[in-house]
DNA sequence: AAGAACTTGCACATGGCTGTGCACATTCGT
DNA sequence: ACGAATGTGCACAGCCATGTGCAAGTTCTT
């Protein structure tokens, strides 16, 4: 939508384009409500001024939500893991190690105006996962007393909870979501300890249980 | 804060009155932030008529959060069990069963403004719940690699999300959170269909791992 | 230094929600 | 059936947020 005459931007605008992104993703990450005087405000502008960059309120929302999509599915294409249980690991400790950038969307993904936003933005995500869920229950390494869509949203909304809720709490490392996530995956906790404890070089198939 | 001389009400205002909390606690199971006025409407009242029954806003959110919390606590406080698993899995299987009298209160848990409020109205509920982690994580059915407050808030954050998520959708019965629960609280999956299937008559001490 | 791009600071219209006042109708209790 | 309690319908003020217009500054670019 813009124009088709694309000049190069002044320095100094791109640059507050990006803090208003950033800014934005900070504080839609602690409320999706927030106004755009606040956002405008912690990116050192005035209100007035991001109307010089977006449009409107929702082009700013839509944003944020491309940038954290981006990071998502760029870690969702780019697993080295072959196992499921270690690409589900795999997976988990890298969205963790980027919440920062990925807690906003997380937010956002919340908000039922921008749900078809957020669910077309982060699709390749979620088939990246349903094919790991697939993998593990066909392996028997997932539970399977849910079907695998119910257990694909069970493992995304733990995830996201944790991210939620526990990111930027003090004595909190990637361990703690990669325990939830493989716990609602099914395996036990002496198992998954097991798992921390001596990681697999390359998952062959793991032991039995 | 009611006045000394409690008159007693026409009968008809006090039906209202509960329809009103009847109707707040619907509307706010799906948006904690709708207006007085649909929930007035929702009641066959006009919003001018809360003003009747409520000094403002905030007073009705509280008779909803305080219901809640009632069912939450009475539950709580009547657990059969004795053994923490067991306990752990009445309360998700009886909470989940009052479901729809208790979201309400669940998605108001998430707003900040109400947070206090709320977290005042379910210390007894929250309570009950670290003694049964305690007891768990001493006896070993419960996991002992993250720390019981922390455990207190997986299980709690985990029945949350399950509630708030899954609570309506079709073919979903009491044994998504039990499951869910059960997970996040350590045990495998296949140990989880075990009890589901030979349902304990009353807790001894149950079978190792 | 000159021109363009960008920002500010206002003012204004709009829309939604809350909370209140008041006259009037309705309904309940007895 | 009478009086009091309750609900209605309106009008109003206040708050807060969005989106726009415009004149005046400031800062980049070349």
């Amino acid at each position: 939508m813009t124009t088709s005459t694309d000049r190069p931007l002044r320095r100094d605008a791109a640059h507050n384009r990006d803090e208003l992104v950033n800014c934005a993703q900070r504080e839609f990450a602690r409320d999706p409500r927030t106004s755009l005087d606040g956002i405008a405000r912690a990116a050192g502008l005035t209100r007035r001024a991001v109307y010089g960059h977006f449009p409107d309120r929702h082009a700013l929302v839509s944003a944020v939500i491309d940038r954290g999509a981006e990071h998502y599915n760029e870690i969702a294409q780019t697993l080295t893991a072959a196992d499921p249980l270690d690409a589900l690991q795999e997976l988990t400790r890298r969205l963790w190690d980027e919440a920062s950038v990925v807690q906003a969307s997380t937010a956002i993904a919340l908000d039922e105006a921008y749900l078809p936003h957020t669910a077309r933005a982060l699709a390749p995500l979620r088939a990246r996962l349903a094919q790991i869920v697939a993998a593990g229950q066909a392996t028997g390494s997932l539970r399977r007393d849910v079907d695998a869509h119910t257990l694909v949203r069970l493992i995304e909304e733990t995830a996201r909870t944790i991210i939620l809720r526990w990111c930027g709490a003090p004595d909190t490392t990637a361990d703690l979501p990669v325990r939830a996530v493989l716990s609602i995956a099914g395996l036990s906790w002496e198992h998954i300890a097991d798992r921390l404890a001596n990681p697999r070089t390359n998952g062959g198939t793991p032991d039995a249980r």
